[in-house]
DNA sequence: CCTCTTATTAATAATGATTACTAATAAGAT
DNA sequence: ATCTTATTAGTAATCATTATTAATAAGAGG
């Protein structure tokens, strides 16, 4: 795996946010810097990065990826409004022991309805 | 929501296997009790089941949804591969309480190599 | 510093899982 | 039995992501 002012800079973006960026988002944020800069390479980084463990990926029932940096913490997502909130609490304090694995990470997501949709409802 | 014939042929299908069917595995199920069940019908039920919280949504990076029963366990998929097998142990014990939400449910997917592929990596 | 190999890139086309649309049908309430 | 409307079969459309290709640039080894 080379290095390139493309993957770096994908990564540093993640890195650098506090949101949850889908590749669009990414590839925007790319563009302000390597303005020719194209949407297959911020897909390609992305997968390279999720590979090499540098960067997560979050599947979305709405079939669009988002990304996050790769720290320990899980995710709350609210099934009404699509929201994504960080979770900083370990509810599994480290990797378990499964037969025939060799585990490597795990994806946490809690699913509910978060407080704004939960009053709109009523 | 109303009862269909198809809605509860495609609810049984999924209580009745032991596989995480895709939607189109599930649509050639169907098939063989309403041969002229249409695909976008056998979708817009994994939705409706799934919102009712009567079965549950994989999400796998591959992109092609898998389905699978509405029971409490969670799942261990292979990077390499991308089998996906359940794992029988409740690592949370209980809903955690988390601040503006209301917490329905959760999907947890552990990522890591299995035997098979850890033996044809050497 | 110079090759040389080959992973990576920009640009664009293709893919395919899922959703949208529409007229016909059938739940199930009254 | 009638009526409303959610659901259906069939088909077309969507669009996030991947594949393709010729040109480029890491970075290894002289």
């Amino acid at each position: 795996m080379r290095n390139t002012k493309q993957k770096n800079l994908v990564l540093e973006i993640i890195n650098n946010s506090c949101n949850h960026l889908t590749a669009e988002e990414i590839y925007m944020e790319c563009k302000k810097v390597i303005p020719n800069i194209s949407l297959g390479t911020v897909y390609r980084n992305l997968n390279h990065l999720v590979e090499s463990y540098k960067i997560i990926r979050i599947k979305m029932k709405d079939n669009i990826d988002r990304f996050d940096k790769n720290v320990i913490h899980s995710h709350v997502i609210c099934s009404e409004c699509g929201k994504i909130e960080d979770v900083m609490f370990d509810f599994i304090k480290k990797l378990p022991i499964i037969k025939d694995y060799e585990i490597m990470n795990y994806d946490l997501i809690f699913n509910g309805i978060c407080k704004k949709c939960k009053e709109k409802e009523n």
